[in-house]
DNA sequence: GTGTACATGTAAAGTGTTACATGATTTC
DNA sequence: GAAATCATGTAACACTTTACATGTACAC
């Protein structure tokens, strides 16, 4: 899914400005899955109003660029709709932790137990904030998908918790450990 | 983490082929952090031969391009310490399933339950493949992260299972519900 | 007085995917 | 006879990030 249907998706839920997308993509219950900057948001809503899709009207602010308003229009819902009915692409998940995780094991084996120490600390961080977001009233669908992050944050932490003694032992490797390396296929 | 430090690391594990690499990344126990295709694998580790980082040696095949064995350089085990060293950026999830989700809710209530049934369908696949992963040797950074993806796997299927109903009003459940595999859960 | 929130946007540079190009061998 | 596996690689295109550009207001 591209930004373009990111932010129809998101007009759909209820009129925004750039600003309010980029927040809720950066910090809201857009967070898990997705993720786009101002620099793709803004180029995208234009070329949705271009398209017809959605409406701008502008807010004059005092001392400040004018507010501009997004809304969907029938067109933008119908696309929506036609982009629905294709089923989802797979999911994209990358972890720069987990690989971190793997590639320290071979190289800089004391690193892991601190790269996964940090990593529970973040953990616990981002389930307070999401348990935060859940006391706000939200739609059944907001719901479910931040409560489907809690659990995955959850999950994710406990594992990390009830795991991370299996790093104990870590040696450093000898400088070529190749041969019959076991690499997961 | 880009393409470039992915393969490095993948390659600090061991030798490796570009086309080796490809399938640990698209199926192997890499697949649920990462991924990338020929076209950003074969320019990487042309670009990490040239600054001396692997090196590669050729094995004449018959009828068959000739196989390209790349093997890191200690200046590729430096960089990639120095890499690790720096502390891994957030995770980045991408899910056009949850998107399509909270969207649906708004523009086409009905399509919920057949994008969660299709889900829960996928998640059990899932999680059956990387079982039968774990079945193979493996060092103990791959099963750490092979098994990690499987509890992550496990809680997301279950929290589909049980959340399921809460769309209910948007669309009777069936009474026997399609895509109903008969794999493990 | 420093940082954050508000509020928009552009341009260059970098990164990654998709489709193409080639072709034998094995499995269904 | 179709599709998958093995095996490499390029080029065009799409997408994204980062840095730039321009301010005010408020809290600490």
């Amino acid at each position: 899914m591209d930004i373009r249907t990111l932010c129809l998706g998101i007009l759909s839920l209820g009129e925004a400005t750039g600003y309010e997308i980029n927040k809720m993509v950066a910090e809201g219950s857009f967070s898990f899955f997705s993720q786009a900057s101002f620099g793709s948001i803004y180029p995208s809503l234009t070329k949705l109003t271009n398209a017809g899709l959605v409406t701008c009207r502008a807010e004059p602010q005092q001392k400040r660029p004018d507010k501009k308003i997004y809304n969907i229009t029938k067109a933008g819902r119908e696309t929506l709709t036609q982009e629905l009915k294709r089923s989802p692409g797979p999911d994209r998940n990358r972890s720069d932790f987990l690989a971190a995780v793997l590639f320290a094991e071979a190289v800089s084996p004391t690193r892991i137990q601190d790269l996964i120490d940090d990593r529970i600390y973040e953990h616990r961080h981002k389930i307070a904030a999401l348990e935060a977001l859940l006391e706000e009233d939200m739609s059944v669908g907001s719901r479910f998908v931040v409560e489907y992050g809690v659990a995955m944050q959850r999950t994710a932490l406990e594992y990390l918790q009830k795991h991370r003694h299996i790093f104990d032992s870590a040696k450093p490797v000898p400088d070529a450990p190749k041969g019959e390396a076991k690499l997961a296929t």
